[in-house]
DNA sequence: ACGAACCCGGACCAGCTGGTCCATTCTGCC
DNA sequence: GGCAGAATGGACCAGCTGGTCCGGGTTCGT
C-alpha cells in the first residue's frame, strides 16, 4: 500500500492497450465499490475485465497502482454525475435540487453501496499515504464546486456574506459523506435527506438578515 | 459474513475463560480498527492476545462471530466514552462542550484513524446483513442520546419546539460521521470542527425564531 | 475424589492471493 | 516487408488465510 501515483516512465500506449487498460480500471472499480479494496482479488479483476493476468501486470506494477488508478477513475465519475448540478450552482434552489437527485440516487438504490469516494476513503485513508492524498484532494477539489456555488449565493444576497464559503462547504461535504453512512447503514435515504435539510437549513439561516430578496432560477 | 449475532447454545463459561476471551475481542477490536477487518487475520488476533488457535476457534464458530463481537465492544466503548457527555445534556452550550470534546480527541490523533463505528460500518455494511443491523441499532441508540438532549433543550426553549429531535440527532450523527471521514483523509480536525459547527449553529438558529415551515423530510 | 466439561497449545491443511515468467501474436513505423 | 516493442495467454509459485484436529492440562459440581 505504498506505490506512487505518477505512472514511472510514461510508456507508450496504443489505441488498443488504452481499451484494455480501461477495461481493466473500469472492472476494477466496480468490484472495489461493491466489495472493498481488501475483498476484490486480482483474479476476479482479470475474469471481470475479461483480460489474463499478464495484461494486469503489464498495466499496472502491482495492486497499489492499480489502486491508484480506480481512485482516480471514481473521483472522475462522482464529479461527472455531479458537475450538471453543481457548475451552474447558484441559489439555495440550485442547491435544494442537487439535493433531491442525491436523496432520488440513493433512495432507488435502497441506502446500498456507498459513495465511490467516501468508501475508498475510510478503508485506504489510513493504510496507504498517496491513496490518502489523491482522496483528499479529490474531497477538496469536490468541495470547491460548492463553495464557488456559495459565493454566488453570496453575491445575490441569498448567504450571509460574512460566512465562509469554503467553510461552508467542508460542513456539506461533511453531511453529504455522513448521511451516505447512515443512509447505507439504515438501508433508507432519509438519513441523507435529513443531513443535507440540515445543511442547507444553516445556509438559509444565515440568510435571514436579508432575505426577501426575488428568488431567481439557478 | 453471514454468521448470527447470538451465541448457539449460550455455552458456559468460567472466569478464566471469560477473560480469555475478552483479550481476545479486544485484540481484535484493536487490529480491525486500525487495519480493517479483512485487513486483519485471525494469526494476528491470536498473536496480538497471547493466546492460541484453538482457543480463538473455542469461543467463536469462525471470523464472522468474532467481528461480530468486535461490533458489540467498539459499540460498547464508544457509548462509555460519550455518555458522560451526552448523559446530562440538555444545553446547547454542552452540545458545544461535547463538540469541543471531540475536536480535541481528533487533533490530538493528528486526525488518523476514524470513528470505532464508522469504519467497521463502512466495511461491513454492505457485506453482511448482521452486521449491518448491529450497526445500525448502535447508531440509533447513539442518536437516542442526542435526541433526548435536544428535547431537554427544547423543554428550555433553546431550540424550536416544532422541530423533530430524532430528525436533528441524526443530522448532528451524520455531521459527526462525515465530519470524521474527511478529518481522516485531510489529517486535521479542522473538517470534524466544521461539521459539528455547523450541525450546533443550525440548532440555534431555530431557537432564535420559528421561522421555516416543519419541512416534511423525504 | 473424580468424572465431565472446559481450557489450552500448536501442528497441520486445502484453497486462495499477489505476483512472476515465457512464449506467442499484434501493431506502429521506417 | 520487416523489426522493435507493445499486447496477450496462461501455466506456475511461494507464502498466507481461515479453519481443523488431537492430545493434554485445569476447573467445576457432586
Amino acid at each position: 500500500m505504498t506505490s506512487a501515483g505518477a505512472e514511472p516512465p510514461a510508456r507508450r500506449l496504443t489505441a488498443r492497450g488504452a481499451l484494455t487498460r480501461d477495461r481493466i480500471v473500469r472492472a476494477a472499480a466496480d468490484l472495489m465499490h461493491a466489495n472493498g479494496v481488501a475483498g476484490t482479488t486480482m483474479d476476479q479483476v482479470v475474469e471481470a475485465s475479461g483480460t489474463s493476468k499478464s495484461q494486469l501486470y503489464h498495466y499496472f506494477e502491482d495492486k497499489d497502482a492499480l489502486v491508484t488508478a480506480v481512485i482516480k477513475m471514481q473521483a472522475a465519475r462522482v464529479m461527472e454525475r455531479q458537475e450538471p448540478h453543481l457548475e451552474q450552482l447558484s441559489s439555495v434552489q440550485g442547491l435544494r435540487r442537487w439535493r433531491d437527485a442525491i436523496v432520488r440516487f440513493i433512495d432507488e438504490r435502497h441506502g446500498a453501496h456507498g459513495c465511490e469516494i467516501g468508501s475508498l476513503a475510510s478503508e485506504l485513508t489510513d493504510r496507504s499515504e498517496p491513496a490518502r492524498i489523491l482522496i483528499n484532494a479529490t474531497f477538496q477539489h469536490w468541495e470547491s464546486y460548492l463553495a464557488a456555488g456559495i459565493r454566488r449565493m453570496q453575491e445575490r444576497g441569498q448567504v450571509d456574506a460574512s460566512a465562509d464559503p469554503a467553510e461552508l462547504a467542508t460542513g456539506i461535504m461533511a453531511a453529504y459523506q455522513g448521511g451516505y453512512l447512515l443512509s447505507q447503514a439504515a438501508r433508507s435515504a432519509q438519513p441523507m435527506a435529513l443531513a443535507l435539510d440540515l445543511a442547507i437549513r444553516n445556509l438559509e439561516a444565515l440568510a435571514v438578515h436579508q432575505d426577501r430578496a426575488p428568488e431567481a432560477a439557478s
